[in-house]
DNA sequence: CGTCTCTCTATTGTCGACAATAGTCCGCCC
DNA sequence: GGGCGGACTATTGTCGACAATAGAGAGACG
């Protein structure tokens, strides 16, 4: 797998801007973790990955600094990187802590104040929407994905955003990581973009506690049910956690 | 200023182990910043650093990296980074959002369960006012760093303590930008250090709320007070904020 | 006199090669 | 036979040089 230039053919904010090889680097190594290419504690070599991408190593290793912020690797001195290893411990961590920053996102940013914020946030629907017509299933994850940070851009905060993105791309990971276990998806495609649509207009009418309620039916509980009991538990915390969690 | 290996000499995690360039280079570009030497807007330019720090470009970059995800800098394509520049904005972002980070931690973290969290807390309280009786700003600004971060760090929750380091880290950016605008702390070392004292006595008291209500005596007041005035407001979001929170 | 274009330079982006380290495997000694 | 020490290899860390870009400045044209 070479390095592509067509990320995000569809709606990119990119015009004609030739992307750097970091940044390259760095999707294609991304598609590689979240596609479940490689898994999760799979060592990640660097010559390796400059032969498959074609690129040099000082770039991949700026990409791979990158993704380790992202949450998607971790780094060891001399030991090199390795796909971030899941525990129990980990999903609890990105659970809770992507809840509490959609929280704060709501709080802040609803009711709207910006239009075009909003307009973000439907043109994401249209095109899930019409990943959905296509059937296809990488546009949707890749347009589900993109409806959400829309959502937490509604509180205009571009920091709250950048950890929301991280925490939702390790989210990916934890999915990626379950595929083998499990169906993924219950539901259609067509019902899942109805559940965002019916969100979105609980937006509009502009109630933060409502549009909370909403966001808590939406979410990880299908997900937490189906976790493999393999899974490495890694702390008290964390199991404890689990079990509140599935009680509810 | 060349790199030396003499970061935290204190009380680092480090045992023996020769710290990589990179690090070195993120350490030194950090304290640069947060120092002063180099201001909000200035640009960074890669080569005059690596004939400051004496390495090479590679490790630099991925130095700078770093501080990118840190958000002490911000790079654009082809035109370099710079010292974030900050607005108003900006303020309220890391403001806002460190002060949820915090919420987020005493939530989870408190009453304590882990007794070995509380000792860090002691420790970091130790070694603050041993910074204090030796009248060491500089040891007194990091150790108090430390100590936020232990509290933070009591909710077991890495990805947390993670993001919150960085606001702490942009929040010391903020003060830095400030320093030439007033006198810095009208309170003494001392009481600083009683003041955290009796923070940690309220946690270990265990009650999530008290705790709450402490943090928010802490904190920010006079310094959002002291913002100057010709700071680009950023946003009407922001403007608004600061005047609702100035009239607490 | 203003503006537009073209060159030229400062700076960033990328590369291949060299140095240093950690983990491994083999032989050796007990 | 098992544990220990030492070379070997795979991999990461670092470097200097080359390529490509963006911005600034000088010159020509309207």
């Amino acid at each position: 797998m070479a390095v592509t230039g067509e990320e995000r053919p569809g709606g990119g904010h990119r015009i004609v801007k030739p992307p750097s090889m970091v940044e390259l680097a760095a999707a294609s190594v991304r598609r590689m973790i979240l596609g479940g290419t490689l898994l999760p504690g799979d060592r990640v070599i660097e010559n390796r990955l400059t032969e498959e991408l074609g690129i040099s190593r000082p770039p991949l290793r700026e990409a791979l600094r990158m993704l380790e912020h992202e949450g998607l690797i971790r780094q060891s001195p001399h030991r090199g990187a390795v796909v971030t290893p899941l525990t129990l411990h980990d999903v609890y961590e990105i659970v809770t802590f992507r809840r509490e920053l959609e929280r704060m996102a709501v709080t802040l940013g609803i009711p709207v104040v910006e239009e075009s914020r909003l307009d973000r946030c439907w043109e994401a629907v249209r095109r899930m929407e019409q990943a959905a017509d296509r059937r296809d299933e990488a546009a949707l994850s890749e347009t589900n994905f993109d409806f959400h940070l829309a959502v937490v851009g509604l509180a205009g905060h571009q920091r709250l955003e950048t950890a929301y993105r991280s925490l939702q791309l390790q989210m990916q990971l934890c999915m990626a990581f379950n595929r083998n276990a499990r169906a993924q998806r219950r539901e259609s495609a067509g019902a899942n973009v109805l559940r965002h649509r019916r969100l979105l207009r609980v937006i509009e009418n502009g109630d933060p506690d409502e549009v909370l309620a909403e966001l808590e039916q939406h979410g990880d509980r299908t997900f937490l049910d189906d976790l493999p009991d393999t899974l490495d538990p890694g702390s008290a915390q964390a199991q404890r956690w689990l079990e509140a969690e599935r009680a509810r």
